[in-house]
DNA sequence: TTCATTTGACCACTT
DNA sequence: TAAGTGGTCAAATGA
């Protein structure tokens, strides 16, 4: 193990991913870079401390793949490296070492900036993930750098929502991720993810066809039926975040960071900066809350679905290729995060307590099945429509149905959908929740290995049978 | 003592 | 219908 452990860490050392931009610096350090190089207004500002990755010491994770992720996460960050990390390789001492940037003071542009960038995160979080992990790099380095520009903001759209994801990205998710533990040492010790919810480890499992772990989380509020999954990429990054359900939850009032505070978080979004988190977290709410506009809204906050429905970011999918990230997302929750818009509305922060967490595991589960309806269900035609892409399913895929069975636990049949594409391995099933006919999750599997059909396509005749009406198609 | 993580086992779904 | 795979549970472990 261990050699295979050192190994990885060879392999990773290239993280090549790593934007070419210039240096080898840090990402926190290209960032202040960038925020200092950019226009005036920003650059005038207090000569912002850069936020500089403070070393944590990364918790020796016994499980192997943590070892790898440090190795990635050391390379990712490029920086220091824990003790812990020690073992990896001394010789590769770069690659192991893991810094956590950790926030520090810094002025509003910085904020902002980075509050951007969080958002893009976040809000893409499903797409970014698995994007990042594989279609963008190509990318990245421009965008990278665009982004950064003084236009940062929601300027670069094709860029921004695509690339943001990029190496920050990855670095946060990363920490966030797989670094749970450095990540909060609060009392409660859900840990705070980039997309803004606190996670909690509940499986991590080895899965046909990748050298690392899934890891599964669930939601620690109470009740919360959300869970996600994350998959790495051969190069330990995060190749692939999937999030299954909605939150019936805002999220969870964001630490101040006004102060220090912050860096408990560790991401860089975190870092970045309440603005965003608070953003992204009282948008989803609200999107969740309204209940619909729709899965344009969802990937807001990094990837959670405001409907209960299972999103993969599918990797290969190059949403480049299809003009978008929409398609990028593979799924049309991604629209949101595309257009920005998500960020918008945002309601008052909706403090909520947690509860303890061994109560949670029952509750969780319990929640699971019927967890969704109430205030969070989603209205699963709305889901369908709202994409950006809501042609043919909403989606903006084609489905068939082929199989309809009840699950157990659920007194109403599932529906199962594929794609229509040849070749295309991608499914969905649906299937309602409560006793409102609306109430559906709508679980996506697989990764489509094309493009959205194309619109002139007649538009939802498999769709339909899938699930409601669509049609509702962007002007 | 508490709680998060780990991990083997079980269950459900897909083929 | 059986086998394979994925997802979840929950006891054990460690911090």
């Amino acid at each position: 193990m261990d050699i295979k452990e050192a190994e990885r860490v060879v392999i990773a050392k290239p993280v090549a991913s790593r934007p070419t931009c210039s240096s080898f610096r840090s990402f926190t350090e290209l960032l202040a870079g960038a925020i200092d190089a950019s226009p005036s207004n920003i650059s005038s500002e207090t000569a912002v401390p850069a936020i500089r990755p403070k070393t944590v010491r990364f918790k020796p994770t016994v499980n192997h793949a943590v070892s790898g992720l440090v190795s990635s996460q050391a390379e990712m960050s490029g920086t220091a490296h824990s003790n812990s990390s020690e073992k990896i390789s001394k010789s590769d001492s770069r690659a192991s070492v893991v810094y956590k940037p950790l926030a520090k003071v810094v002025s509003r542009a910085t904020v902002s900036v980075l509050a951007n960038m969080g958002n893009f995160n976040t809000s893409h979080q499903s797409t970014q993930s698995s994007v990042e992990a594989g279609v963008l790099h190509q990318n990245q380095d421009k965008c990278f750098r665009s982004q950064l520009s003084p236009n940062l903001r929601h300027n670069n759209p094709s860029c921004a929502e695509t690339n943001q994801t990029i190496e920050p990205l990855k670095i946060a998710s990363q920490n966030m991720e797989e670094d749970p533990k450095p990540v909060q040492s609060t009392a409660n010790t859900d840990r705070p993810s980039y997309d803004g919810y606190n996670w909690r480890k509940y499986g991590q499992k080895q899965v046909k066809g990748s050298e690392y772990p899934r890891s599964y989380y669930k939601c620690t509020h109470p009740n919360c039926p959300v869970k996600k999954k994350v998959e790495r990429s051969l190069d330990g990054q995060i190749a692939e975040i999937v999030y299954k359900g909605e939150h019936n939850h805002s999220k969870p009032q964001p630490p101040k960071k006004s102060s220090s505070g912050t860096q408990g978080l560790g991401l860089a979004s975190d870092g970045t900066g309440q603005d965003t988190n608070n953003r992204l977290w009282n948008s989803q709410l609200n999107e969740r809350n309204e209940g619909s506009e729709g899965r344009v809204e969802d990937q807001n906050e990094a990837g959670l679905p405001v409907h209960s429905y299972q999103s993969k970011a599918p990797l290969l999918y190059d949403p480049l290729a299809s003009g978008g990230i929409n398609a990028g997302g593979g799924t049309p929750d991604n629209s949101c995060g595309l257009s920005g818009e998500c960020e918008e509305g945002s309601k008052g922060p909706e403090a909520e307590d947690y509860e303890p967490r061994s109560k949670r595991r029952k509750s969780e589960n319990q929640s699971n099945e019927g967890g969704i309806s109430g205030e969070g269900v989603p209205d699963p035609r709305v889901v369908v429509q709202s994409s950006v892409d809501s042609d043919m399913t909403g989606d903006g895929f084609r489905w068939r149905k082929y199989g309809q069975k009840v699950v157990k636990g659920n007194p109403y049949p599932r529906s199962y959908y594929r794609c229509t594409s040849l070749k295309c391995s991608v499914r969905k099933h649906v299937e309602r929740v409560s006793d409102d006919p609306k109430a559906f999750i709508t679980t996506y599997e697989g990764k489509h290995n094309h493009d959205m059909p194309l619109r002139n396509t007649n538009p939802g005749a498999s769709e339909k049978d899938a699930q409601a009406p669509t049609s509702k198609e962007k002007p």
